[in-house]
DNA sequence: CCAGGCTTGGAGG
DNA sequence: CCTCCAAGCCTGG
């Protein structure tokens, strides 16, 4: 079977996802959308109701490097809750700015929350716009999006 | 090899 | 409180 790829809308972005089953590939935030369907989980979070994100595997994860060691250590950030990049730099054993640099160039955000991975003085970046990120993090400390799809609500 | 990145802590005004 | 500066780590060109 074939990668699929399509998207969906959130706020005044839209997420593109390329992805196979339970197996992401890629995901970025832009401002047009493409057709073509995303992944239950994905859908029913960027519309704000209960979902599972940690159910879903990214390729950023695969390997041994550091940048995957990195990932796999903001994956495990509940949902509602945020780090510094300078936690995750120790728990990796690595440096703040490395961690960063990760964060940067994560192939597959929501997937990898880079978004709950703050500054230790401020909310930290976010491209393309720190603006998703205050609503990501907003969205989920209300907790309607945490916690596996039981509908509800 | 070198620039640059979603950092951080310390020095100094 | 705010600006400036260097240490420190990794990846892509």
């Amino acid at each position: 079977m074939a990668i699929l790829t399509g998207s969906c809308r959130f706020g005044l972005w839209y997420v593109h996802v390329a992805w196979q089953d339970d197996l992401i590939y890629r995901a970025r935030f832009a401002r047009e959308g493409i057709p073509g369907p995303v992944p239950g989980e994905i859908l029913r979070y960027c519309a704000g109701r209960s979902s599972d994100l940690a159910s879903l595997r990214s390729v950023a994860t695969e390997g041994d490097t550091t940048f995957a060691r990195i990932y796999r250590a903001v994956r495990e950030i509940p949902c509602g809750e945020t780090a510094t990049y300078g936690d995750i730099a120790l728990a990796v054993g690595t440096a703040p700015r490395a961690v960063g640099s990760a964060m940067a160039r994560n192939p597959t955000p929501l997937v990898i929350p880079c978004h709950r991975v703050v500054a230790k003085t401020g909310i930290g970046g976010f491209s393309p716009d720190v603006a998703i990120k205050e609503a990501l993090l907003d969205m989920e400390r209300r907790g309607k999006v945490c916690g596996a799809s039981e509908g509800r609500d």
